[in-house]
DNA sequence: TCATTAAATGATAATATTTTTCATTTGCAG
DNA sequence: CTGCAAATGAAAAATATTATCATTTAATGA
């Protein structure tokens, strides 16, 4: 488990968010994940331990978690609204399109290029989506 | 107007699909807008000079010319389901958050990180989505 | 510890989005 | 021109997302 029961409730505190267990739960269930989840499929898991928690939670829970940076939102892969787990530094993702497994990878580089988009274009940068897709060792045999 | 009548209806018959006025006139809107636009944004425009084309139509018009690569989805910049114009080659985009203004770039070379990837994780890399998203020179000064 | 209060929750309903189905129409190959 | 497979439009079904509101709860400070 990548985030400990208090970092999370100290990260959610100090942004004036209330640590509640529905939260908690969510993300637990993310970072317990090694593909991604749809909220749909967040709530399925989570309702098996809390079978009060509603889906609409679920949904407010992912909206603050991913403005938290807490977890990821992904893309690529056919997957368009499905989360993962973030980790702490930046990162991008590799997606297997078949499993849904999702690898971070970090220390690429993208500043550079982000610079002469903005100097060519007069554009201010403020976020970049960098995703690729394909089958995971495992999808290859199958 | 980056494609020709004839063009569009050479590669839609190419591989196997019509060419009707429907899947022309939403390539037509597609390609004369310089942001990108939902499907049921596509609709409205569309439907304005031909009133009889339904929603459905659309949303089948629009999976079949990403799949022949005539146009390519958006996700950055919180447009998950918006579509704009392609170019011939490949390409990336830079997305105005505000306004939704699309520019493409090309010339950035994804493939030695590609291989990169795949030799660290065994993966079998089909694609990739780079995207950047940041206020352009007109909405950074309203 | 306990009372207070603002925030969060769950239930329900409303809205929005996307897909299915099917009878009718139409592009286009022969 | 004709026949046929593919495409269309309309309606409905299925999904997904957001809004509303009464009730509950986490966190603060006495």
């Amino acid at each position: 488990m990548r985030f400990s029961e208090k970092k999370i409730a100290a990260i959610l505190r100090r942004h004036g968010y209330k640590f509640t267990p529905q939260r908690w739960a969510v993300i637990q269930i993310i970072a317990s994940s090694p593909d991604h989840l749809t909220p749909a499929a967040i709530y399925e898991k989570v309702h098996q331990e809390h079978p009060n928690i509603g889906l609409v939670t679920i949904y407010r829970t992912l909206d603050i978690l991913t403005k938290l940076g807490l977890i990821c939102e992904l893309h690529a892969g056919g997957s368009c609204h499905s989360y993962t787990t973030a980790a702490l530094e930046h990162h991008h993702h590799l997606i297997c399109s078949n499993c849904g497994k999702v690898v971070d990878f970090s220390g690429y580089d993208l500043s550079e290029l982000e610079q002469r988009l903005s100097r060519q274009t007069g554009f201010a940068i403020e976020d970049h989506l960098l995703e690729f897709a394909g089958l995971c060792q495992a999808c290859q045999k199958g």
